[in-house]
DNA sequence: CAAACGTGGGC
DNA sequence: TGCCCAAGTTT
């Protein structure tokens, strides 16, 4: 290492030491950081099926859409079916899409297995059937946003990508920021942060994404963070800094009972375990107060979640 | 860019 | 009990 790649801030006055910090760990080995990450994220993996070679890009991209926004705990048991059930894209395609939702089950944002039948049918009709490897045409696939399409192309194609996922930047917004949280929504700040820390090698910097996604997940978690276990705790800003409370907005939560969204749940899960069309008082059944009623169905419909029948009947979609 | 979009487990 | 959080994407 002759020079030092510049690594940016995060724009605060606050983050003068983190920055300092980061750029003295340059002369190491790029960050001083990449080591001790991927040395524990190999002693302490875990052996999830997504990430094991069988589990090929099309293991690895349903894997994503199953665990966005959903703990891994729920995803497993969906998974393993899933992928029994449909072991390529092609499989999927040929579906009809109401049993993508079925199959979904409980896992929460239905939408996301319609938009995952979806990418199966463009993955078929665009590519072949195989899951595409580079970013743009991923990105380009229904469902597959800036997050996913750098871990499909990261995790399954080995690439050099920047992953930013809830996990990461709560790592980096500790690590390097000296922050408890990252902001609300991804800033340019913390895309470029994340683009400066990536290892040169293509290899490396796929296991660094892995690895500090593992770590986010494992030690660095939201509520109560294990720095004892932390191979990076002695260089970490927030530790530093004497680990202040996160300041600023608050961050937001998300309200439920009583929403359209808890409403719609409500009218799907009679659907999915409906074999035959269900009548329109069935539906009636699940909610008392008719106009949010009725709102949460024309959205389910709307969505394409819903197929309405004649004769005020509904099911899962066929087509 | 804020808001919508499910569900369930942990503390 | 009730709030917080979980590998985001779309509009």
């Amino acid at each position: 290492m002759t020079s030092t790649p510049a690594i940016p801030t995060l724009m605060t006055a606050a983050d003068d030491t983190a920055s300092a910090a980061v750029s003295a760990a340059e002369a190491a080995d790029g960050t001083g950081l990449h080591g001790p990450v991927t040395d524990w994220f190999a002693e302490h993996a875990r052996d999830l099926p997504w990430r094991r070679p069988a589990a090929g890009a099309w293991g690895v991209m349903v894997s994503e859409f199953m665990l966005q926004q959903t703990p891994v705990s729920r995803v497993l048991p969906v998974y393993e079916q899933w992928l029994a059930r449909w072991p390529r894209p092609a499989d999927l395609a040929a579906e009809a899409p109401g049993e993508a939702v079925r199959a979904w089950g409980r896992l929460g944002y239905p939408r996301r297995a319609l938009r995952l039948h979806s990418a199966a049918s463009a993955i078929q009709e665009r590519h072949g059937g195989d899951v595409p490897r580079e970013h743009a045409q991923l990105l380009a696939l229904p469902g597959v946003g800036e997050y996913t399409a750098a871990a499909v192309a990261s995790f399954a194609y080995g690439q050099r990508h920047a992953v930013l996922d809830t996990n990461v930047r709560r790592v980096f917004a500790r690590a390097v920021a000296g922050r408890q949280y990252p902001p609300n929504a991804t800033t340019a700040a913390e895309r470029k942060l994340a683009r400066a820390l990536l290892p040169e090698d293509e290899g490396l910097a796929s296991r660094w994404a892995a690895a500090t996604m593992e770590l986010g997940a494992l030690v660095c978690t939201a509520r109560s963070p294990e720095c004892h276990r932390c191979p990076i705790a002695a260089q970490c800003a927030w530790q530093q800094a004497g680990s202040p409370a996160h300041e600023g907005p608050p961050r937001r939560t998300q309200t439920y009972a009583g929403t359209d969204r808890q409403v719609r749940g409500k009218l799907l899960a009679v659907l999915r375990e409906a074999v035959t069309p269900v009548p329109q008082g069935v539906l009636d059944a699940v909610w008392d107060e008719p106009v949010q009623r009725a709102r949460a169905l024309d959205g389910l419909v709307s969505d394409g979640l819903v197929e309405p029948l004649t004769g005020g009947r509904y099911r899962l979609p066929h087509a």
